[in-house]
RNA sequence: GCACCCGUAGCUCAGUGGAUAGAGCGUUCGCCUCCGGAGCGAAAGGCCACAGGUUCGAGUCCUGUCGGGUGCGCCA
């Protein structure tokens, strides 16, 4: 059994911090530790000398030179120097090397639960590409959070009370569409309908006819009369979720909120403050409104319609019920198993007959929702407010991505305008499976790997830019396989358990490394590797799962250029299987270390690892 | 009008206040008698939108200006 893997950082830091104190002083500032640019010697350095300088009324090489006087370091660092106001340490490679193999230790478990919602599409429609960036930003970050040891409640918000919803409906309904075309997947049947009534909503005549037919089917909804109907569109959904390869924990329909007296719960409670209020005259007469002047400053009108005058509720008086749930403020929803997911993990979902579950009631909520709603997400941060729960209000977070254009334009779900989930996923299979047939004619299983290699380039194309970056959506970018590319770190990912199926075959995996030959070639690999433990917990820390993206190409990069490094006489310079002996034992476990930290990665980004391409 | 987000190479984007700003795509030139060329090496390409400020040090923080996006309904 190898010991874990040490944080480097910390311990150069714990030393330096010890040498400050012993240089005298009486506060330790904050001392950072950083890798070293490749053509300035060592490994690791700080630049803490020169934040000293004005403070110690000194030169900062010479601050350094002192620092080096006073630091106790660590066996393992070799020599440390000052260049110009920089302490840097090189370190004993082979120490570099055995830690790069070390297993990573295990993230100590985090107290509390986080709730994250993502996806809550609503249910009338096939996914599109706008719902894919959203999709694979949850369910990324879950997996990321739970990998740093947060307990994580995934949950999908069904909006089945809303007009989306009664408009397509109402849309089969007008139309006498009654049985579905089988060579057509349900949830795009449905959506042609939707699209085909909003064309028909143009004009004027049928619009007041269209109108009054999805009021009905609006409370026909309400009534919970048309929940078959919903669901049905929803398991269509589903499968695209999980073809993507997101799961959930629980389902909450929107219906279920109202229908077990939560909504009603949350409005009195709220009601009971000095922010609800019914106004009897003016604008709002009538209407149950929240001033959010106290907690959103700079508004021209902060009230808030919660109920309307004519008794019902707005979309956000649900929402803010949701999130009193959530928080634990209030209770009562009911579950059954709903479904069995992909992994085989059970799903359950609200529903009136079901029973009490322990879900909800979590320390912290994650909202992974469109950036153009940040002004209603606040609101309902506010409305924690208004019930005095600051406190819970500061531990809401709001996961706000921009929108993402289809080839440069705004999509549209209404006019038609867009592209579906499903069609980009099979184009992408498709583009992937002729790849296979021309380069791996041979491929053992060829359909399964255009499956992971197709879906990964289009998850892979939605994490790598920061959430509040606007991103277009183009075919050719997303889907291609070369670059910076999902496939790309999968193809490093199969490149290296290649070599280690060989070096198997060649009875060659038991071999004892000996660290004391390894190259700078090791080294250079060994520290990227290394970066893996920060970086996961930075990209949970920030809610980024780009900063794990960005890190994976570093690394499949890093491989690469190891893979290919070359003599100077052109002669390849780091081959595995036929290095000598004790050096072949060195690659040979840092490229299974490699393959073992690749593989980890594009499990938290959702992507799987394909063993042959 | 007010508020939030974004301006980094021709294009798409990285870049915890720290060393000479980095990738991919595209362009040009190289590399398979080495373990997978979905790869690698090299060249060219930058007043980090602009102007001030804070700091020993600013692409990064602050203020302003200009450009782009979005939000501010008894719609959802």
């Amino acid at each position: 059994m190898l010991a874990a893997r040490q944080d480097i950082k910390a311990q150069l830091k714990a030393s330096l911090k010890e040498a400050l104190f012993a240089l005298g002083l009486a506060e330790v500032p904050e001392v950072v530790v950083q890798e070293t640019p490749p053509d300035k010697g060592g490994d690791y350095g700080t630049p803490v000398a020169m934040s000293l300088a004005r403070t110690l009324r000194k030169a900062p090489p010479q601050i350094a030179a002192e620092l080096l006087q006073h630091i106790v370091l660590p066996p393992w660092v070799r020599r440390a120097f000052v260049v110009g106001g920089y302490l840097n340490f090189e370190l004993e490679p082979a120490f570099l090397l055995e830690n790069a193999l070390a297993p990573l230790p295990p993230f100590s478990p985090k107290e509390g639960k986080v709730l994250l919602e993502h996806t809550s599409v609503n249910p009338n429609k096939e996914l599109h590409v706008g719902h894919l960036r959203n999709i694979c930003l949850g369910d990324a970050l879950a997996r990321i959070l739970r990998f740093v040891g947060y307990q994580v409640e995934v949950m999908n918000y069904i909006d089945d009370t809303g007009r989306q919803a009664a408009e397509s409906l109402f849309a089969l309904e007008y139309f006498g569409l009654k049985s579905p075309d089988p060579s057509v997947k349900y949830d795009h049947w449905v959506g042609e309908a939707y699209v085909r009534l909003h064309r028909a909503m143009a004009d004027s005549e049928q619009r007041a006819q269209i109108e009054a037919g999805v009021q009905a089917t609006l409370h026909r909804l309400e009534a919970g009369e048309l929940r078959d109907q919903v669901d049905r569109i929803l398991r269509a959904q589903l499968l695209t979720m999980y073809r993507l390869g997101a799961e959930y924990d629980a389902l909450v329909w929107e219906s279920d909120i109202v229908r077990e007296g939560l909504l009603q719960e949350a409005m009195r409670a709220l009601e009971a403050t000095p922010y609800v209020f019914r106004p009897s005259e003016g604008k709002y007469a009538g209407a149950l409104v929240m001033d959010t002047s106290p907690f959103i400053p700079g508004l021209e009108d902060p009230y808030l319609v919660l109920i309307r005058s004519n008794g019902t509720s707005t979309y956000t008086a649900k929402d803010i019920a949701l999130q009193f749930w959530k928080m634990g403020l209030l209770e009562g929803l009911r579950f059954h198993r709903y479904d069995t997911q992909p992994s085989g993990a059970p799903l359950y979902s609200t529903c009136p007959e079901g029973e009490p579950m322990p879900f909800g009631g979590a320390q912290e909520t994650i909202n992974v929702v469109d950036a153009r709603q940040s002004h209603a997400l606040r609101v309902v941060q506010a409305s924690l407010e208004v019930r005095g729960r600051r406190d819970l209000a500061e531990r809401c977070f709001h996961l706000a991505y921009e929108t993402v254009l289809l080839e440069g334009q705004q999509m549209s779900g209404r006019k038609g305008i867009t592209v579906s989930v499903d069609e980009v996923l099979d184009e992408a299979v498709r583009r992937v499976r002729a790849v296979i047939a021309e380069k791996n004619p041979d491929h053992p299983s060829p359909e399964e790997a255009a499956e992971q290699i197709g879906v990964g380039a289009v998850r892979f194309a939605m994490l790598k830019t920061e959430a509040r970056k606007q991103i277009d959506f183009r075919y050719e970018q997303a889907l291609s396989l070369e670059g910076d590319t999902g496939p790309y770190i999968q193809y490093a990912y199969a490149r290296a358990g290649s070599i280690l199926r060989k070096a198997e075959e060649m009875g060659l995996l038991g071999e004892r490394p000996d660290l004391t030959q390894a190259t700078p070639y090791e080294v250079a690999l060994a520290k990227v590797l290394l970066r893996f433990g920060e970086v996961v917990q930075e990209a949970a820390r920030a809610r980024a799962p780009h900063i794990l993206a960005q890190y994976l190409l570093d690394l499949a990069a890093a491989w690469n250029g190891f893979y290919n490094a070359k003599t100077p006489e052109g002669k390849p310079a780091t081959p595995v299987l036929t290095a000598p002996p004790g050096l072949r034992g060195v690659r040979l476990e840092l490229v299974s270390a490699l393959r073992q930290t690749l593989r980890q990665g594009l499990g938290l980004l959702g992507l799987k690892a394909p063993e042959v391409m």
